[in-house]
DNA sequence: AGGTGGTTAAGGGAAAGTGTTTAAGTTTAT
DNA sequence: ATAAACTTAAACACTTTCCCTTAACCACCT
């Protein structure tokens, strides 16, 4: 079975990083560049962005699609779309109107530009009301 | 910035498969053979199991001293050694007597010369019995 | 004996990921 | 303003993953 998603030079810079090494001191150590030292570490970080948005899928797995924010919505006017398409299905959303839009920013940030939805995004919902995105 | 881990096409399978569907059933309704849903599906139980240990892997990041590689040290006798200070913490080091001789030389092959330790090696070992150098 | 559901192995072509260098840029702190 | 810390982009060799096919194998079940 294969190991995680990090590779080994991915969690060694993490580890220094951890320490509180620069990248500079970082690139002497495990001799190479600065530039290959940051490239390493951002590369890290998007493998663990990767791997927590693939357990959040699996939540959507066990949910109903509830609808689809298209693409040039207001993200404040979301929340109410949202009620609205949660109540036809008997559910109640466990956010308030300010922790969903955070919800919906946090989770796929590059998705949402200030108040404009980017793309196309895919929400789900559990049956005790959490929701997911797709 | 990329997306989760797993394709559209190991969703889809895991979708398919959430439902009831069996291989055979999936395979007819995408075009392919049944021995590739089983080993799509497959990849995506690895890659889920891959998210996980990524996210376990930072749970651990802040691992403890276990002890340090005095220079001169005969690297063959590393392995008992690390061993017994990690059951002195009641942890179990992850990897048998060859794979740690491995990881010990693979991880900073200049500080090893032969089986001689060259300089002072600290070993840090994590939760999960994970074994990385300082 | 068939039928069904699942798994494994070998192999191939396309695609994606990794580590690296070089070279440029930005932010931040002294 | 200078240096240090950090970020980004492009290009490269190299390795790995992904999806696919074919062919075989196992465990049930009636």
């Amino acid at each position: 079975m294969k190991q995680g998603l990090l590779t080994d030079r991915q969690k060694e810079v993490l580890r220094y990083r951890k320490k509180g090494l620069t990248q500079q001191q970082i690139a002497e150590i495990i001799h190479t560049s600065k530039a290959n030292v940051c490239t390493i570490e951002k590369a890290a970080v998007e493998n663990i962005a990767r791997a927590r948005e693939t357990l959040e899928f699996l939540y959507t797995l066990d949910g109903t699609h509830l609808c689809t924010l298209q693409q040039g919505l207001d993200l404040l006017k979301a929340p109410e779309f949202i009620y609205a398409e949660a109540e036809k299905r008997g559910l109640k959303v466990k956010y308030d109107t300010i922790s969903l839009i955070n919800r919906l920013r946090d989770a796929n940030p590059e998705r949402f530009s200030g108040r404009q939805v980017r793309e196309d995004v895919e929400i789900y919902i559990s049956k005790d009301g959490d929701i997911y995105f797709g």
